[in-house]
DNA sequence: AGATTGAACGGATTGTTGATTATTCAGAAA
DNA sequence: TTTCTGAATAATCAACAATCCGTTCAATCT
């Protein structure tokens, strides 16, 4: 068990240079197996196929990043609404910085996200429990009031969509993503009713 | 100039027909001219190719439903509230049947997308003329409360973005769109805080 | 037995060739 | 002159061949 988890540990260090370096359609099994010492058939006593060593690599690039959004979600010292935004602050510039300065990662997110398409609703689902966390606690200090939160986390991330995948559908600078999702959250926060005031618009983070 | 705008509507009228049967990359330059008695050459005199054929097709189309859009931002008996969300439920559909039942429409539809992308920007901007609009009429009778109300459509439109081309983003159906576009629309409206009262939550349109 | 190999299969990908077609423009027609 | 033509051009596309590579599995090794 502990040997069989070193040898997979192997394979993926080894796809994961080759996958960094030359890229994914351009690494074959063969070359991994041969990182490995290893014939191309016995990958697959480890891994199904090519696609789940790479969604290997991108899961464990995620956790690193869903603990730093769990850490985020809980930080003391900061209203709700300023939680709110680090979490999606922070998840803006993961995601852009990721897919701006390596083209890799471009790729496998791509293919990842193309044939495999429930992986990213798994991520949603994640994320989702995270805001639904972070609402549990807003409302018992009364900074929010939320009828259905797990509804409402969806909603969330439906009006935030555009900055999840910048890259994908649009060719804006992080900056101006940066401002646009400010005023998205000042208008999922305040509402367009009047009413209660309205905290300060922005904030820096990181 | 009346004789050229016959000959340029002949020509659109030809090309609508043959786009719509045999589809924008099936059609050729030939066939159009051939159908409108005049050599290929010629059709470079009215437009600057065949790409600005679609164009002027879709065009008039939108050019409806701008108008219809128009109408439901100024219906009487209604609130601010239930015009937006009559603005942003046409837009939803419309987009959703056309692309749905015309595979001729979605081929165009994205040939414009890829090869004019400020064509979708002007669409936009169209369209967020009609939301300060709404924004200005909501304002005066106290209805909501904007600070800036450019801005402010353009973070509805933001917000909005995966309702709008809905088959590009997710393969939803139109009842879930619907119901997801009327969950945004409520934070949109209302926000998180707790504050006033939220009027009801949906309502059936048209 | 279980672990590993590597040759073989077939689906996908690449490169090449030939045809199609958007666009141009020199000249014909009006 | 202005309006139009249609052959010439260059870019794109479709079809086919050849190759590659992910995956499998019968045979080999430990």
């Amino acid at each position: 068990m502990t040997e069989k988890n070193t040898v997979r540990c192997q394979i993926v260090e080894a796809a994961k240079k080759r996958f960094s370096h030359f890229g994914y359609a351009k690494t074959t099994m063969a070359e991994v197996a041969a990182d490995c010492s290893m014939s191309p058939g016995n990958l697959y006593r480890f891994f199904p196929g090519k696609l789940d060593i790479a969604e290997s690599i991108a899961t464990e690039d995620y956790e690193k990043h869903l603990e730093a959004l769990r850490k985020l979600a809980v930080a003391p010292n900061r209203t709700a609404r300023e939680r709110l935004h680090d979490l999606l602050f922070e998840e803006l510039r993961r995601t852009y910085h990721k897919l701006e300065k390596d083209p890799r990662a471009y790729e496998m997110a791509t293919v990842i996200a193309h044939e495999r398409p429930q992986y990213a609703n798994w991520m949603l689902a994640n994320e989702r429990k995270i805001l639904v966390q972070l609402f549990d606690e807003a409302e018992q200090r009364g900074e929010f009031a939320i009828d259905d939160k797990e509804i409402t986390a969806e909603m969330i991330q439906s009006a935030t969509m555009k900055f999840r995948y910048p890259q994908l559908w649009s060719k804006l600078t992080l900056p101006k993503l940066e401002r646009e999702l400010d005023g998205v959250l000042k208008l999922l926060v305040n509402g367009l009713c009047p009413g209660q005031t309205s905290s300060a618009g922005s904030e820096a983070a990181a």
